[in-house]
DNA sequence: CATGAATGAGTGTTCATTCAT
DNA sequence: CATGAATGAACACTCATTCAT
C-alpha cells in the first residue's frame, strides 16, 4: 500500500510514523521524565518535524497516554487469562509473580513512566488500579488462595498484595539500573536471576522470613 | 549538617528566610514535581523575590537537595540509634517498621520527592542508599535477626528488606492520597490505622501469608 | 466573473467543491476573522482535506478574495441597474438605502469580512470603492438629487454619502449582533424593523434632526 | 530613583518599559491587527526581550486591553465633563462632534484597534458602549437637544446618534489613510480641514441634505 | 539581604503550504 | 480530483538565572 523506501531514504511512512513516535517518546519519557523529554527531543529521535507529531497526537499528554496504554492493556489481558489452575499454593503464587515480572520486563519503560508520573498525576494510579488491581480480581485471587486451605485469613489481604506488587517492581527496577549505581547496592543484585528472584519472593510471600509451612490451616 | 540556628537560639533573619524557602519548595516539589514547581512559584509561596532565592541557593538543583537532606539525615540518625535490643523477634521487626513509618510520616514531602525524582536522577538513589540501606546496616540487622534463632537463612535477605521498605512506603503513600482516588482502592485503605498496618506487615514479614511460627530454626 | 455553473445547469463535481469551500470559508472568516480561521478549520467544515483546498485556490489570500468578490460584483450590478427614476426625492433616497440594506443583508458575511479586514488591507478599501462608490456614480447620484431642486448644494456631498453608507452598515451590523450584547445597546435596537430603520434614516438624511422640508431650493 | 541611562545606553528602565510596551504594541496592533502583530514584533520594537513583556502583562490579550483602556477612559471623562451649556443648538451639536473628533485624533491607533477587533470580540463593543454610549448619557443629550425646542421628536434618536458617531469615525479614518489609497477616494478628502468637516457634518446632522431650519418645533 | 526587571533559550502548539500517493 | 502526512517557521508563553539598584 505504501512505498516506504524511495531511492534509499524514507519519504512517507503512513501509520508507521505513529508507532515510531510512540516508541521513541516512551523511551524518552522513561529516561528523562515526561517534562524532561521535549517534543523537540522526540521529533529529533523520530527524525520527524515537531509539527508531524501533532498530526498523530493532539497534545503531549495524549502522547503520554498512548505510551502507557499498551502496557495497561497487556495487564488486563494477562489478568483475565489468569485462571492459573495450579495444583498447589506455591506454584499458584509463583506463577502469578512470574506473570507480573514478565509484564514489568516487556513494558519496562511504560511502567517506569507510570510509577514516576503517578506521584503527580493521580489519574494514572486510577488507570493502573483499573487495569491491574481491580477489586474483584483481588478478592477472587484471595478466595482462590484461601481455597488451598493453607493460608491464614488476613485482615487486609489487599495491602499484602499491593505491597508485593510494589516490592517486586521496585526490586526489578533497582536490578535493572544497578549497573549505573556504584557500590551501594549489594553487588550481587544484578546477578540474581529471574528464577532466583521469583523463588525467593514466593517463599517470602508464603512463609515470610520466619514462617514454616504447616499441613493445613483448616 | 545545615545548622539553621546560630547563636544560642537567636534566629537570624536570613536564616529564617532560608528555612522558609526550603519548607515551601519542599511542599511545592512534592505537590507538582521538581520541574512542575518553578522558582517563581516558590518565590510567591515564600513571599520573597525570585532573586532572593538565589542569594540562598546557587541553583534550583541545590534547593532540591536542601529539601531532601534533612530527611536523609534523620534516616541516618534513626538507624544509628537503632540498636533496638528487643527481647523477641516480633518486637524487633515491628519496632523497626514503626521507626520507618514515622520517618515517612514526618518527612512525607521529602520522601515523595525522593521517590519521584529517583527514577530520573540516580544520584538520589545513591544518596538514599547511603543514608538508609547501608550495606553494613543491612547485614548487621540480618545478623541480629538471625541471632533470634527463629529465622531461616535467606539467600538474598537484602532484597527482602528492600522489598519491605518499598512496600511500606507505597502503601503509606497510597493511604495518604487515597482520599483523592475514587473507588478503585479498597475503601478501607484510608481507615487502616498505623497500628493495624504495622501489625499486619510485621506478621506478614515474619510468616508470610501461609507460614506458622516454629519454636526455632536452630 | 467566476462562472460556477458550466454546461447548461450540469454541476461538475469539482465546481461544487469550490463553491462549498468559498461558502464555508466566508462563514468562518466572518465569524473568527481571516487569521482566526485556519485552512484546517475550513477543511473540516467542508469535509474536504486541506490539500484539496489548495487544488482550488493558490493561497489562503486568494480564497479570501473569492469570498468577497461575489458581494462586490452584486454591488456593481445593483448600482448599475440603479437608475431608480423615482418621481420624488424621498422615494429616490429611500429606494437607494433599501437597495444598500438588501446588499448588506444578502452578503452579510462578506461585508463583515470586508469591514474587518479593510483596516489592515487597504487594497480591500480600493476594491470596495471601485465597486460601490465609484466617483462617477457618486456625482451622478448627486446630480440626480440636485435635479429634484429640493436639496442644498453641499460642499462635500461625497462625505455625506460615505457617512450614510457607513452609518447604515454599522447600525445594521449592531442590530444583527445585538442579541449577543447584554444591556448596553438600546434594548429596542433589535426590534426595529427594516422598514422603520429605512424610514428613520431617510428622514434623517433629508432633514436631519431639526430640518423642515421647504417647497424648493431653487 | 532609577538611573535609566548608564554610560550612554539604557539598562534598566523601571516602569518606563511598561508604557513603552503599550505604546509600541498599540501602534503595531493598529497597523497589522491584533493577530498580525506578534509579541516578537513588539519585543523588537521596544528593544526588549519577549520575556520582559510578560513581566508587565500576563498575556497578549491583557496587553491589548491596556492599549485600549486609556482611550476609553478619556471618552468617559470627555462625556462626563460634557455639560456643554451652549446657547444655541448648532453650537451644541458642533461642540459635541468636535470633542469626538478630537478623541479620535488623539487616540487614533486605539480606536482603529477597537473598530477592527470589535467585529470578532463583542466584549469590546460592550466596553465601548459602557464608556461612550451609556444609555443615560444618550437620553440626557437627547433631552438637552429637545430643550432647544428646535428638534423633531425622533422615534429612535439612538440610532441617529450611533450612526453619526460611526460616520464621523469612518470618514476620519478614510481621510487619515487616504494618502495610501490611489485615486478612488475624492482627491479632496484629505484636503478637507477639520473645521470644514465639522461644519458640514453638523449642518447635515441638523438639516440633512434638504432641510431648512424653522423657527421652532414647539 | 532583598528586589524585580530583564534575558535568552526553551516550552508546547499552530498553521499555510507542499507533495507522494 | 482528492488525500493526509510532513514540513518549517512562526506563535504565545515560561523559566532558571543574572544583576543594577
Amino acid at each position: 500500500m505504501f512505498t516506504y523506501f524511495v531511492g534509499g531514504g524514507t519519504i512517507r511512512r503512513g501509520t508507521e510514523s505513529k508507532s515510531k513516535i510512540i516508541y521513541e517518546a516512551r523511551e524518552l519519557f522513561a529516561a528523562k521524565g515526561y517534562r524532561g523529554a521535549s517534543i523537540s527531543d522526540i521529533a529529533a529521535a523520530t527524525k520527524l518535524s515537531e509539527g508531524a507529531i501533532y498530526r498523530h497526537f493532539d497534545s503531549k499528554e495524549m502522547l503520554l497516554f498512548a505510551c502507557i496504554q499498551p502496557a495497561l492493556e497487556k495487564c488486563m489481558e494477562a489478568l483475565k487469562s489468569g485462571a492459573t489452575p495450579k495444583k498447589n499454593l506455591y506454584d499458584f503464587v509463583r506463577h502469578n509473580s512470574e506473570k507480573l515480572l514478565k509484564l514489568f520486563q516487556e513494558h519496562y519503560s511504560a511502567f517506569k513512566i507510570i510509577f514516576t508520573e503517578a506521584y503527580i498525576r493521580t489519574e494514572l494510579i486510577q488507570m493502573v488500579l483499573e487495569s491491574i488491581m481491580v477489586d474483584e480480581r483481588a478478592s477472587e485471587e484471595t478466595d482462590r488462595m484461601l481455597s488451598f486451605n493453607e493460608i491464614r485469613t488476613l485482615r487486609n489481604h489487599m495491602i499484602i498484595i499491593l505491597g508485593q506488587v510494589l516490592a517486586l517492581w521496585g526490586i526489578f527496577h533497582l536490578r535493572t539500573i544497578s549497573g549505573e549505581l556504584s557500590g551501594f547496592l549489594p553487588k550481587k543484585l544484578q546477578e540474581i536471576s529471574d528464577q532466583d528472584l521469583l523463588d525467593d519472593m514466593t517463599a517470602f510471600y508464603l512463609y515470610g522470613v520466619a514462617g514454616k509451612a504447616s499441613e493445613s490451616f483448616k
